[in-house]
RNA sequence: GCGGGUGUAGCUCAGUGGUAGAGCACCACGUUGCCAACGUGGUUGUCGAGGGUUCAAAUCCCUUCACCCGCUCCA
C-alpha cells in the first residue's frame, strides 16, 4: 500500500476512526468497525446527504438547475426481502460466477470469460477444441491452434473413413456452454476435447460457483423454501414500494425515495482498507419521472452529486465524473456516470468509484410487474424458461402511474443516484489528511498531522482547554464546555499537557475550533478561538461562543 | 481461492534456543504558560491464535487467522 495510505490507516486504529471488526479474535476479512471518532465522522456524511436530498429539500421551488421542481420522501426498509425480489431484479442470476483455475499457473478466469473452439467432423462430431481468451475476440484463436484444429478434425475423418468437408466446420461458445452442451450430449471431455487453460495450455479445474449474495434461513428449520438473501442493494426497497409511496405519501411525479442502509456482498477478494467490505453502507435514491423528461433529471442528478463532493471538500482535481461506455452499460441501463475519487492506495489517474449515477429506464418497475427482463436486440423482454413460461414470475401488480393532469398513465423511468457510505467516508478520511510545518515554541520547524475535514463532517466540532490547570480557568472553560453540549455540539474538554500540544491532538482529529480561557477571560468576559487551518486567533465573547460556532459549522 | 511478504507495549521497531527490550506515547508531581516531545517517578505485553520438538521457544516445526503485494474478482 502506499505510504500515504499507510498513515492514513495507522490514525484512524490510533485515534479510534476505524477498527477491524472482531479484532480481539484475530479479525474478519471484509468486515470493519467505527469508533468513537468513526462513528461521528460517518454520521455527518449520512446526515449531510440526507439533509441534502430530504430535510432541507423543498419541493415548491425548483433547486438551481433542476428543471422543474419535484417531491422528495424517504423509506427504511428490511434487509431480507422476498427471495422472488432477486429473481426478478436479476441479481439472482447474475451473482452466481462460475469460475475455473488453471492448476499450473493458479490464474483464475470467469467461465464466460474464456472461449471455446470447438471442431466438427463432417458426421458432426466433436473432435477437438482450444481455448482463447474471450476479450481478445476472433483473432484469438491463433494460427496453432487453428492448424492442431485442423490436423485432429483430419486424422479422425481419414480414421472413420469419412470424406473430409470442404471447410472445417469450426463454432466458438464459452466454457460454460461448453461444458454444458458436452454433458448434455453425454461426450466425455477428455483428450483432444478438454478444455485447457487459455494461457498455458494447463489443465483447468471444473467451473465451481462463487455466489455473491449472503445466503440465510428464514425460520427455525433449515430447508430450501426458508433460503433468503441479504440485501446487495437498498435500490430495490425503494423499486418494491413505489406504489406504496404514491399511494400514501401525497407526492405526484416527478419525485424521489431516498434510503441509508447495510447492504452486503460475499466479495471474493476485500482489499484496500474499507473500500470493498463485504457489510457496507448505501446511500441510494430512486427518482421517479415522465419518460420524456427522463434524461434531463439524469443530467441534473449527476451534476447535482458532483457538486454535493465538492461541497463538502473534495478538491475539484480528485473527483472526476466519468460517463459509462456503450460496453460498460450494464442491461438494464441506458446511461450511467461514475463519481469516482483519487484514492491513495490507486495509481497515478486511476480512481474508485464513489458512486454511480444511473438512468434506468423503466427496467425495474417493469421486472418487479412482469418477471425479469432480459435484453433482446434494443428491447427489453420477459425472460423465458423451456416450458415458455417467465423463467422469474414478477409480482404482477400494477405499479404505472397516472397523471391525473395530462390524463396519461406510464411507467416511470427511473434515475438511480447510488453511493457508498463507507467509501464517501473514506473518501474524506483521505481528503482530509494533510501534513505541514508549523514552529514549535523554540521557533524550529515541526510536521503537524491534521485532518483538514469540512466543518460539518468533522466529529469534533470544537475543544475547550484552559490555558493553565489552575486560577479558575479549569473551572470557567468546563462551563463554556457545558453550554456547547447543551447546544448539540460535538465538543470535547482537555486540560492535559501543553497548550501547544492539546491543539496538535485536535488537529490530529481533525478539530476545526479550539476555545481557549486564559488569564485575561476573568476581565473581559472572552476567550481565545483558533482556527485548525488557519492558525488564527480571534477573541470573541464567552456569550456568543454558541453562535459563533454553529455559524462557522453551518454557514 | 493461489503465490510472495508481514504479525513482539497504544505507535515505530530491535531481539536467530537461555530472566521480553528501546524510543515515542500514556499517567502522577514539578516547571513553562497560546502552538507537541524540560526534570523526576511510574504504568503498559498470553511475542496474532492453536498444537508440537526441547531441560528451556518470540526464536525451530506443523496448523490456523488477519494484514500487505501480485493474480482473480468487484460497487
Amino acid at each position: 500500500m502506499k505510504k500515504e495510505m499507510e498513515k492514513i490507516v495507522a490514525l484512524c486504529k490510533r485515534r479510534g476512526f476505524i477498527f477491524q471488526s472482531s479484532e480481539i479474535y484475530g479479525g474478519l476479512q471484509g468486515f470493519w468497525d467505527y469508533g468513537p471518532l468513526g462513528v461521528e465522522l460517518k454520521r455527518n456524511v449520512r446526515e449531510a446527504w440526507w439533509s441534502d436530498m430530504i430535510t432541507t429539500h423543498n419541493e415548491l421551488v425548483a433547486p438551481e438547475g433542476a428543471p422543474k421542481p419535484f417531491s422528495m420522501t424517504g423509506v427504511e426498509t428490511t434487509i431480507i426481502m422476498h427471495p422472488s425480489v432477486w429473481k426478478c431484479s436479476g441479481h439472482y442470476d447474475l451473482f452466481h460466477d462460475f469460475m475455473v483455475d488453471s492448476k499450473e499457473s493458479k490464474a483464475r478466469y470467469r467461465v464466460d470469460h474464456v472461449s471455446v473452439a470447438v471442431a466438427y467432423a463432417s458426421d458432426s462430431a466433436p473432435v477437438a477444441c482450444e481455448t482463447y481468451m474471450a476479450d481478445i475476440g476472433e483473432e484469438g484463436l491463433s494460427k496453432t491452434k487453428r492448424k492442431r484444429l485442423e490436423k485432429a478434425l483430419a486424422e479422425y475423418e481419414k480414421e472413420q473413413g469419412l470424406t473430409p468437408s470442404e471447410t472445417p466446420q469450426i463454432s466458438v461458445c464459452n466454457l460454460m456452454e461448453y461444458a454444458k452442451m458436452m454433458s448434455e450430449a453425454n461426450i466425455p471431455a477428455t483428450g483432444k476435447l478438454e478444455a485447457r487453460c487459455p494461457e498455458t495450455g494447463g489443465e483447468l479445474t471444473a467451473p465451481r460457483e462463487f455466489n455473491l449474495m449472503f445466503k440465510t434461513i428464514i425460520g427455525a428449520l433449515a430447508g430450501e423454501e426458508g433460503t433468503a438473501f441479504l440485501r446487495p442493494e437498498t435500490a430495490q426497497g425503494m423499486f418494491v414500494n413505489f406504489k406504496n409511496v404514491v399511494d400514501s405519501g401525497r407526492v405526484k411525479i416527478p419525485f424521489g425515495i431516498a434510503q441509508i442502509g447495510k447492504s452486503f456482498r460475499n466479495e471474493i477478494t476485500p482489499r484496500n482498507y474499507i473500500f470493498r467490505s463485504r457489510e457496507f453502507e448505501q446511500m441510494e435514491m430512486e427518482f421517479f419521472c415522465h419518460p420524456d423528461e427522463s434524461f434531463e433529471w439524469y443530467k441534473y442528478w449527476r451534476d447535482r452529486r458532483y457538486n454535493w463532493y465538492i461541497k463538502l471538500g473534495i478538491a475539484t482535481e480528485n473527483l472526476i465524473l466519468r460517463d459509462h461506455t456503450q460496453e460498460e452499460l450494464a442491461h438494464y441501463s441506458v446511461g450511467t456516470a461514475d463519481l469516482e475519487y483519487a484514492f491513495p492506495f490507486m495509481e497515478e489517474n486511476e480512481y474508485g468509484e464513489l458512486e454511480g449515477v444511473a438512468h434506468r429506464g423503466d427496467f425495474d418497475l417493469r421486472s418487479h410487474m412482469e418477471g425479469k427482463l432480459v435484453r433482446e436486440g434494443d428491447q427489453l423482454v420477459v425472460e423465458k424458461n423451456e416450458q415458455g413460461q417467465p423463467k422469474y414470475k414478477g409480482s404482477g401488480k400494477d405499479l404505472t402511474y397516472f397523471d391525473d393532469q395530462t390524463r396519461e398513465r406510464f411507467i416511470p423511468h427511473v434515475i438511480e443516484p447510488a453511493a457508498g457510505a463507507d467509501r464517501a467516508t473514506l473518501a474524506f478520511l483521505c481528503e482530509a489528511y494533510y501534513e505541514d510545518e508549523q514552529p514549535d515554541e523554540k521557533g524550529e520547524m515541526q510536521t503537524r498531522t491534521v485532518m483538514r475535514f469540512h466543518p460539518r463532517l468533522a466529529p469534533v466540532k470544537v475543544a475547550v482547554f484552559p490555558l493553565i490547570k489552575k486560577a479558575g480557568m479549569p473551572e470557567v472553560a468546563s462551563s463554556i464546555y457545558q453550554r456547547l453540549k447543551s447546544a448539540g455540539i460535538q465538543a470535547v474538554y482537555d486540560q492535559q499537557g501543553a497548550i501547544g500540544r492539546r491543539y496538535r491532538r485536535q488537529d490530529e482529529i481533525g478539530t476545526p475550533f479550539c476555545l481557549t480561557v486564559d488569564g485575561e477571560t476573568e476581565q473581559d468576559k472572552c476567550v481565545t478561538l483558533r482556527d485548525r487551518d488557519t492558525l488564527e486567533q480571534v477573541r470573541i465573547p464567552i456569550d456568543d461562543v454558541v453562535t459563533e460556532i454553529q455559524k462557522r459549522i453551518y454557514g
